[in-house]
DNA sequence: CGTTAGGGGTAGGGTTAC
DNA sequence: TGTAACCCTACCCCTAAC
């Protein structure tokens, strides 16, 4: 129905983050007509960017929208990536400083490939295990959840770790594998494919049979009415 | 973590069932602000509604949304679908299965052609008969009468089916039609089986060398991480 | 007019709890 | 384990304010 939605990519967050950090929040036409970032935004509307923000924000809070109307007692501290204009126009800063965005995702992503690394176990940890290593349970009250996530996606696309089932390893020889696997189901397919043929000649004779009585029918269905 | 769930109770199911074929499916804003409705699905959302119509949907077609996402091509059956059997045992309830009005009335048209067809005796049934055959009737709590005779007049209009006092036939012209049109996408079928089942064992030796030689990398590779 | 803030809405993918 | 229920993201619409 409406446009088929296509998933931010991390490498479209960070650049609405830095065009944040340069032009500020709600600068949503200055930060798409900024060269250093059009190419990466290029398919993203002003609105775009605004909603995305939006998402960013509480997701960094909250967790949801849903949730931030729900405790509209809200007084949990800003997020980090939030940031505020100061009155005087001039320097901009984070509400609650830690890092630049870069760096918070860095630090999430050694977090995460620690908590891998160190999980005792064949098959390494789940999204709740890794959530639960001291380090970043530690840093639990920026809400953690949804940066973890989307970072888990990144390790993910750049292949540093692979999930199989819901848990996490790092990547050793993840082609090769891959590779495997997919060789394997194209084994199962092109088999399955063979074994069905077998009734495929069958099944299209029966079926033009059929089409030519079908066709005598109407053939005699039109002479009849015509005679009438 | 998630919040404490609550099932769908019958008379929740029901009712959402009535506001979908009231106000149409997406329409969830409107049937919870129904008063016909309201009462019953006081505690639900529209998000809540829009998931449970998902599951109602998928139960009904294939069992769940992991299968129906497998089998991508995904035959848009929109035929009348048997949903559950009441706790009282004897009692039936069907959904009908549409994503849009258009959907519900190709739906009802099916019923109908259905209950023409299935029809014992020589001149088809009258609409009282339609009314009180077991699918249509069973969604009787539902307003069927109206749908069902406007859907008559439209089907009588695009000659469909014929009305000779008070009777209803389904039209001959549209029954060798349809015939033909099935004939012919079975050959389609069978013969686009038939083109594919050629290469199928080909495929499966290329798939089979390829997975050896990807088996024998990753021996290589384990290999020289422990020489590691 | 164009843009932004912020309210609400739906669809669909992902996740959790049972 | 499978799936019903729930959650989150992306996109959409609308209106007020500027």
């Amino acid at each position: 129905m409406g446009a088929p939605k296509h998933k931010w990519t991390p490498e479209e967050e960070e650049a609405l983050m830095a065009g944040v950090l340069k032009h500020g929040p709600g600068k949503w036409r200055y930060i798409l007509a900024d060269s250093e970032y059009s190419s990466v935004l290029h398919s993203r509307s002003n609105v775009d960017l605004k909603d995305k923000w939006r998402n960013i924000s509480v997701a960094a809070t909250c967790g949801s929208r849903k949730k931030a109307k729900q405790d509209d007692d809200n007084t949990k501290a800003l997020t980090i990536l939030a940031l505020t204009n100061g009155d005087d126009g001039g320097q901009q800063h984070f509400a609650l400083s830690c890092d630049t965005p870069q760096d918070l995702f860095t630090s999430v992503d050694n977090m995460i490939l620690e908590a891998i690394t160190n999980f005792e176990g064949p098959l390494g940890p789940d999204r709740n295990s890794i959530l639960m290593y001291p380090e970043v349970d530690a840093n639990m009250q920026l809400n953690m959840e949804q940066l973890v996530t989307s970072r888990l996606e990144h390790l993910i696309n750049i292949e540093t770790i692979v999930k199989i089932e819901h848990r996490y390893s790092i990547s050793q020889g993840y082609a090769v594998a891959k590779a495997i696997a997919e060789a394997e189901l194209a084994i199962a397919e092109a088999e399955g494919a063979a074994r069905e043929a077998e009734n495929a000649e069958a099944k299209a004779e029966a079926a033009r049979i059929f089409a030519k009585a079908a066709k005598k029918a109407l053939k005699a269905y039109n002479a009849m009415q015509l005679g009438k």
